[in-house]
DNA sequence: TGCGGACAAAGTGTATACACTTTCAGGCGC
DNA sequence: GCGCCTGAAAGTGTATACACTTTGTCCGCA
């Protein structure tokens, strides 16, 4: 995910360079298109499966197709969109098997990061957690959906962050990107509030450098996010919508518009 | 990466396509071009610091630009190279600081790897390590270092493919490349025989089910490897070498040629 | 001799052109 | 009506063109 530690691809500043743009306009321009992407992705305003042609996105932008292309590329990279030969790319549909494993490597990870992170802390870096934990909180009450759903990421983020381990983090980084993904599409019943109690009792538990206590709540906490998975999703891959029906499905309901 | 699992990237097949190629000729150009510069870095050919110009490689191969810096856009990726803006390519030169985490980034995850491998694996799977220990040793005997260089860090690689998580095998895949790199750059003078040891108690540890034993094994054995490499390279990155010396170095030896 | 600036060469960043592939709608034979 | 072929439209894959940036050289000048 070329390092994108836990700053939302912002995408306040949206317009900006009408500019003769000959040469590099802001070094970024392919970035902003992948961050841009990436938003609309995570907060679901393109579904998976959603159809992404080249021009149509090169037009939004008011850019060539060849930088297009380069941030296609880049989210294909990191699973958010596949990219099929020819045939262009699309929102990315992860099957559940492959959901499972992104859950199940997020297991194995952040076990191993708990741990560390209860032996190593600081005290400053625990009053760091609580205030990214009333950070969570606030957001939580405003009931502000995009700033609590990255808050409540962030907060695993910035836990390998404070590791010290830029390569670790990157991991961690992409796994959690792809569970907003996976989370959005088996739409997630799982409540924020919760998470953000789980948050509190993980953070108490590193505070009494209580590793074993700490890994079992992190492994808890994902595990709970997971089961609360719809496995079922609404608009499943395939034969399950196409499925020849023995008799009608009732006398087709609004067939008009 | 994109998924590579263990197959090194063949660069046998070189020449194959003088073809017309108006469409994709093979499905996979500019991966092969990737996997080429791949191999070339990791056997050696490219030293760490080259400069690697977009027509330059574009003319070797036949092709575009354009494929070119798709595939370069990729290794940029996996840290085999650095990309700067209007600056061009060069291969990576990875720092103390950056080999350091990506060392602790494979004990971490390997640690946790081997534990699950000590519950999980079935006698069959013990016994295809032990397979791949033979093809270990065979290649260590015959001196093949290409052949036994890939091998030795497949091992690695085959334990997390065992575990049957794809996502895992992706992330050990690219910290393992990555150490390819820094071990060449930094010259490495951890013996093959020796690897292959170590690998071969790990796998007596793993037949034990002795979670604890392979765990502290890997450890070890990983500790080793990065002890062994010389943390003073030929080519420091900056002041050492320009360090302004009191007196002058000697009489200038060798002032013609 | 040593320094600064102009110019040329090399190289990167982006747009555009064109060939080929996929997709889909309509027409034709059956 | 149903299946198959046929085209045209839409879209992807690669090459090329061109603007701009960096880099290195050479020359004038102190």
């Amino acid at each position: 995910m070329t390092r994108r530690p836990h700053s939302a691809p912002t995408p306040a500043r949206a317009a900006k360079s009408a500019a003769p743009r000959g040469a590099n306009a802001g070094a970024g321009l392919t970035q902003r298109i992948a961050d841009s992407i990436t938003t609309a992705i995570v907060e679901h305003r393109l579904m998976p499966g959603t159809k992404l042609a080249e021009q149509r996105i090169a037009d939004v932008f008011k850019v060539s197709r060849t930088l297009v292309r380069q941030a296609l590329m880049q989210l294909s990279r990191d699973k958010l969109i596949t990219l099929e030969p020819a045939r262009g790319a699309r929102v990315a549909q992860p099957s559940v098997a492959e959901a499972r494993q992104v859950f199940d490597a997020r297991k194995t990870l952040e076990h191993a990061l708990i741990k560390r992170a209860a032996a190593e802390f600081t005290p400053a870096q625990i009053a760091q957690l609580r205030a990214h934990l009333d950070a969570q909180t606030d957001a939580v009450q405003r009931t502000d959906v995009t700033q609590r759903t990255r808050l409540l990421a962030d907060f695993h983020v910035l836990i390998a962050q404070m590791l010290g381990n830029d390569v670790l983090v990157g991991m961690l980084s992409d796994l959690v990107s792809r569970c907003s993904l996976i989370a959005l599409m088996y739409q997630s019943a799982h409540s924020a509030e919760h998470s953000r109690d789980e948050h509190v009792a993980i953070v108490d538990a590193l505070e009494r450098r209580d590793a074993r206590a700490a890994a079992r709540l992190m492994h808890t906490h994902l595990l709970n996010v997971e089961r609360n998975l719809q496995w079922d999703p609404r608009a499943p891959d395939l034969g399950a919508v196409l499925r020849p029906v023995a008799s009608p499905p009732g006398p087709s309901i609004s067939i008009h518009s």
